[in-house]
DNA sequence: CGCGTTTTGCGCATTTCGCGCAGGTTCCTG
DNA sequence: CAGGAACCTGCGCGAAATGCGCAAAACGCG
């Protein structure tokens, strides 16, 4: 019968239309769910999809853009750095979050909780937009591919409207001393404005930013700012010693 | 105790290495199953991970199509008047896309061209960024999740910064006489900045919403704009009568 | 029409999950 | 310093989901 085949394709249609469990799946196509759950688990078996408790879900793609394979990069670091941060902001504050796959990871914990959100990071919109406890604004100006966040004079103009209770960000580079370095002057630009706009500032970075300078254009830090790294203290003292509070994160592994 | 926060970064270090079965954990951290499971429980609430019979995997980064249901309907009609649209707009143009999934599916037929766009149509952004001959800038502003958009005085206020060759936008409902109606003040308040700000202003509307008064905010049309749409002459004409160029697109087929 | 292959539905044992309950620890407060 | 609130933890139980084996049905082919 080839027909099985055809359904599985409607069976991974549906997945990503959202139809996710196993008894709606059989209902669906009038089948009884024993045949669902072998057909999710040669979708699993290729790869297409990732069972879950009750249903299925879309596989994690392998590898993609640009954007996905530095996403896929020191991920599990980045969690666990974005998870060590959530602990450090209350609930309702105000954010301002920047651009980076690491302030997304960190965004995608606000799932669930209350803020009003300030951002320039374009992926993290999809993530937070359906929660009725997050109030989104969004930055405008010029998108940047590389790394899907908004700059420029209008991100710049929207911001000076804007205060907020805390900054969370990100950089290319950290160094003791310098501050942290992006590529773009823009990018620093805008990254200077946004800590002059927040009362508190904190910078998520894993271990291969720290006493890095790859990057020409630089921004400094304000006196009090609070470092989230999975480094060894080694690595961070230097910062500690000149007024920054050093959060570590547990290593991956 | 507050470590368990600092155990829930270590689990999901150690999703991240491979661990990743209930047992497992349990056992890696000295827990009860049923503690770990609290744990992945949580952590899965916050989007970090997704649960799994037994364990737990990363959460995909990509998710969210609330939106992507509602795009279907109407798919072929609003697929067949974004072709129509095309013909009318020559390459090279500053475009301001309006929101809603009408104009989305327009802006998808613009890959591989080469055009400045100017939008606060969030899901277009994902759709367009990666293209070498498109210029995206995007509207800031507050974040309408029901259509993915973004309006308020911060989009107003970027857009007053920027000129088009031509607008592209759509409608809940129009009518003759009125102009073309939204749920919200800030909605039309928008959409007539966006007209003033555009050199020419094509609105992109379905059979059902031509004479259509749903709503109770009405932006009025200028002198002379397009209207592309799929219904048929005699419900057409009467925009004709008035001022607009009117473009037939196939119907749904 | 007969046969082999594939698919499907069902029952059963096993595993996992969710929830309530009791005990223990931490922290705050009067 | 004592009391209490909040939290985390472990355990047991019922419910749900899974995997597997087996028999029946559907399909393709000679």
């Amino acid at each position: 019968m080839r027909r099985s085949g055809t359904r599985r394709e409607a069976i991974l249609a549906a997945i990503a239309a959202g139809e996710a469990d196993v008894d709606g799946l059989a209902a669906r196509f009038g089948v009884s769910p024993s045949t669902i759950r072998r057909d999710l688990q040669r979708l699993s078996a290729e790869r297409a999809i990732a069972r879950t408790y009750g249903g299925a879900m879309l596989a994690p793609m392998a590898e993609e853009q640009s954007l996905g394979a530095r996403e896929g990069m020191n991920r599990g670091a980045k969690a666990a750095i974005a998870a060590a941060a959530l602990d450090l902001v209350p609930e309702g504050e105000t954010l301002i979050l920047d651009g980076g796959s690491t302030i997304a990871a960190f965004g995608r914990l606000l799932r669930g909780r209350r803020h009003r959100i300030i951002t320039n990071n374009l992926p993290l919109i999809a993530l937070l937009a359906d929660q009725p406890g997050i109030e989104l604004v969004v930055l405008g100006g010029a998108v940047r591919p590389i790394s899907m966040s908004t700059s420029g004079p209008l991100a710049e103009a929207a911001l000076r409207c804007l205060t907020a209770d805390r900054l969370l960000t990100s950089a290319d580079g950290l160094m003791p001393g310098l501050g942290l370095c992006e590529a773009t002057l823009e990018q620093v630009s805008l990254k200077s404005l946004m800590m002059q706009r927040a009362a508190a500032v904190t910078v998520l970075a894993d271990a291969s930013k720290l006493g890095r300078a790859g990057q020409p254009c630089w921004a400094p830090l304000p006196a009090r700012w609070t470092l989230v790294t999975d480094a060894p203290e080694r690595a961070s003292e230097a910062f500690g010693a000149e007024g920054a509070e050093v959060v570590r994160a547990p290593g991956a592994g």
